[in-house]
Order: C-alpha cells, then structure tokens, then sequence
DNA sequence: CAGCAGACGATCGAATGCAATCAAATAATG
DNA sequence: CATTATTTGATTGCATTCGATCGTCTGCTG
C-alpha cells in the first residue's frame, strides 16, 4: 500500500474512533509497528493527533461548546443529584421535553437509552439521544447559540407552538418570588413557548439559583408543577416554593458509592416535602 | 480526601478532557498510583470510563452517529477530493444550505471556522459548526433519523419552505438520467424541499453513484447547476451531464502529500469541464 | 546499469505501565 | 474500647511499549 493512502486512512481511523490502539493500527494496516509509529508521529507534528502509551487520540476533533467546557461546572455535586431524583420522576412512554443547560444536560443523560419520546432545543442533549433507537428524537431548530449550543429564535418558537408534551424540565439562572429568571432574552421567549406546549412543568436548579434574579422573568412560580433542587435550600425557600404551588423535592448528597452516581437514576435519595 | 468526593472529581477530569494519562491524575488528586488504578478499574466496570496504557478515555460521551461508524466509507479518498473541490467554489458570506451525508460532512469540514452562514438538517455537520462563532449555523428542526442523525418530516420541510439560501449542497444516492435519487422516502421529500430554497444547487456525487437509482426520484438533472464529482467519472456520463444542463467540476485524487489532505481545502485540483 | 534517497521492517536495550500481594491507616461496628 | 472491614500506599516481578539503529527493498536519476 502507497504511503499517502495508508496515512489518509490512519486518519479516518483515528477520527472516526477518537482512539486508536497501536497493536490495532499495525494489523489494520497490515504495516509494521515501526512504521505505524513514523506516521503517528508525522500526525503528532501537524497538530492532526495527540500520543499516548499504545496509541493515539484525534486531536482536530469537534470544537465543544464553550458551556460545558469550563473547569469545574459550578454546583457539579449537587446537580447531578438534582438530575438523578429528576430522572426518578420521569416515567417511560412519556413525551419530554428538555431545555439546555448543564443541569437539564445531566437529567438527559440519565434518561438516555430509557423508552421515550424527547424534545429539545439543545444540541449537547440531542447529541445524546441521536443515535439511541429507544428513543424517539425531535430537534427544534432555529438559529444556534454558539455559546451554549441551544436552538433560539423564531422559527424554534413557531415550531413549539404546534407542540404538546406531557412533561417539561426546565432550567433557570435563578429563581426569585416573583418566578423564574434567565439570563437571555431570545431564550426567555423561546422557554416561554415551551411552557406554552407542557403538561407537567419541572424546574431544575440547585439552591444557589434561589433568591438571584436575572435579565429577563420567564414566568411566575404558579406556572411550575415540580421544583427539583437540593438539600442546601434553606427553610425560608422551601416554604416560599410551596406557598406559591409548586411541588418540591429535594435531592441529597447521596452516602452511596461511586456505582449509582454516575450511572443510576436511584442514586439520590429524595426527600419529598409535604 | 473522601474516596467519593476524589472518584467524582475523577469523572468530571476525564469527562472535560476525553482522554487523561495515569500519572497525570496521580499529581492532580494527590494519591497513590494504585488507588487511581482501582479507581479506573471500577469506572470500567460501570462503563463510564475505557482503560488504555497509560491512561483512560471517556466512555460516557457522545454515541456516535452510525452512518459515520462504517469501518471503512465508500470511496472515501474520492469523497475527500470532492469535497475539497466543492468548498473551493463557495465564497464566504455566502448563505450555504448543507444536506446529511458523508460527502456533505467532508464539505461541512472544509467550512468550519470560515465566514458563512450555514443551514443544515444534519446533527454531525451541525455539530461542526455549533462552538464556530464565525460561523452563524441555524439547525432545521425535526425529527431525527437515529441511523443518519438528519432532521426529517414535516416540520423540517415547513421550516425550509420560509428560508432562502444563496447555494445548496445535495448529496445523492444515485445519479440517472432522469435525475437524482435518494434512499429514503422523507428525505426526498425534504431534499425537494432544499431545491426550493435553493440560489445556485451543487450536487455533491462521487463516481460509483452515476447510473444507479434508488428508492425515490428527488429532482430532475435541470434542476442543478453544478455537479461536483472525480475523476473516475466515464466520458458518457460526463457528457450526459453536461447535456442536461449543469456545470461539472471534477476533482482529481491529489499527488500532494499528506497535510494539504488533512487539512487544506487547496488539496485538489480541480478540473474544469469545458 | 550504478548510485542514491526514501520508505519500510526487524531487533534490542531502556523506560514505562500493569496486576498481585501485603502492610498500614482509617472507618465502621458491636 | 476492641474488633473487624474497608481503603489506601508501597513493593515486586512481569508484560508492554518506546525510540534508536541498522539492513533491505523500491524507485528514481544520471
């Protein structure tokens, strides 16, 4: 086999699988170590790929939205509770709507693989579902916000209106008496048609969010069914949720082990309030 | 530091980066080699994480799309030329409607980072051009075909009736003389929709798809202005093309060596038809 | 045809990573 | 408080990978 070729097909390899193992380039190819090692580092040298012991990483991969890129998602511990008792109450067969944010992201992940049908304006989400036969995908298009990879605007809108879901799960920039605040306008229009097409309204946000107001309201308390948000809410909060409607349940900080975090919607021990 | 707390920063570590090496996360979370490699050892198990020498990978992350998993795409070396052929004749600025398929995703490649406005109904090319603040993408919503990640239905079509774009890349599954084809019946529906929002139609086709129908007719040959394929392309079709009217640029397997191919749109030479 | 350059494959010592084992520290339990 | 699990860290012998070197093959050029 020609060099070139060989090289433009270790590429494909690589980018197709993001890793490659150097034992199974060399028998893929059917070249010889040495020479799988030449290439690699050629790849290196142009930026294409990254080494590592035994293999090797694509490195011209997908640009990743800026949102899920920083260091350390604020609240991390606490969200991904909040996603695991939100997951809990949601049941298969139903219709989901979900909106973008880190919190919303991690519910999404839980409900992947589970028998759906799911509705979103974010790509990070949509991504997860994409190629799950399980369950059912319906993207809402629009113009896509670079920074946070969800679909806004007009057309996002339009297409929300003809909608109707049995379930909603919002996120928030924060939560205040008056409702709930987000922090761009075009989004805050965009949430409000998504209220418009719920059944059953959820609100994901972990204690910090409550009492900071943002740019715009989205809508009042009432409109809101369930409030999922963790147990370092204070009691003042909790009672003003409850007066004002909502239903609210608090995730805790699960003693259990490493397992059911990461994989399972039972981690989270959900304290129902009254 | 509490197992717990030291395994869920090792998620997120792993996560946010795709890949980390063992000695990398020893220095970071301050302990012994072994307990990272238990630690790893127990992330595999639950399939959060897949263990190499040396290092993990992220397996939680995105499914993949499996159109775009084949081990080895068809013609893939001429998909690339044509490709690179194809986004050599759009300019910046323009307004670019991107159809799904591996040829398009190749143009969408060659795009990305440059000064357009891109429309898609395809996830994988839409997630090139998501973090591209250069680029402004609007997603066509719909629903989603698990198998190709392309938007379909209705909705999709609805919104492509209210659009108009400056030039429209098709792919097809074949290419006859009465005109283009495609594999799937909602997806023609949607191409011919594309036609309709289309300025300037370039079809994107290497050599094998000439004289091979499928399922559905999506358009006529009068319909398009210019089809880009390889060199591979017989006298006969060139001229049955060129009688029904579009343009037809060919592009030639490069001689350049392996960078121009990764990386640079000027990797083909392109040949003008007369 | 001879000479040369580039690509390839094989080999080997050095470096690195791995799994298993065991002892110490820490936490949980009666 | 004593005892028992669990978790962690260190050690050791073994397997894998790395980079460098060198000889061979191929194709080009004069």
């Amino acid at each position: 086999m020609p060099g070139r070729e060989r090289r433009s097909r270790l590429i494909d390899i690589i980018r197709l699988r993001g890793f490659a193992a150097l034992d199974e380039l060399v028998r893929e190819l059917g070249v010889s170590e040495s020479t799988i090692r030449r290439d690699l580092d050629a790849l290196e040298e142009q930026g294409t790929a990254r080494r590592t012991h035994g293999g090797v990483l694509y490195a011209g991969g997908l640009p990743r939205i800026a949102e899920f890129d920083e260091k350390q998602p604020a609240n991390w511990e606490a969200k991904r509770t909040i996603a695991a008792a939100t997951a809990k109450i949601i049941d298969d067969e139903e219709t989901v709507l979900l909106d973008g944010g880190t919190t919303t992201y991690e519910v999404a992940r839980l409900l992947a693989g589970r028998s759906l049908q799911v509705v979103t304006n974010s790509m990070p989400v949509a991504n997860l579902f994409a190629s799950e036969s399980r369950t059912d995908l319906i993207l809402l298009g629009g113009f896509v916000s670079p920074r946070t990879g969800v679909c806004l605007g007009p057309y996002t809108n339009e297409l929300l209106s003809r909608l109707h879901v049995t379930t909603t799960v919002l996120s928030a920039a924060g939560i205040s008496k008056q409702g709930l605040f987000n922090a761009q306008l075009l989004l805050a229009e965009t949430e409000q048609a998504m209220l418009r097409a719920a059944g059953k309204v959820i609100v994901v946000a972990d204690s910090s969010k409550f009492g900071r107001k943002s740019l715009t309201l989205v809508s009042g308390l009432e409109a809101i069914d369930i409030v999922v948000s963790d147990s370092g809410l204070s009691k003042e909060w909790q009672q003003t949720i409850l007066d004002a409607g909502p239903r609210l349940i608090l995730a805790d900080i699960p003693a259990e082990d490493i397992d059911s975090v990461a994989t399972d919607a039972t981690a989270a021990n959900t304290n129902m309030a009254p």
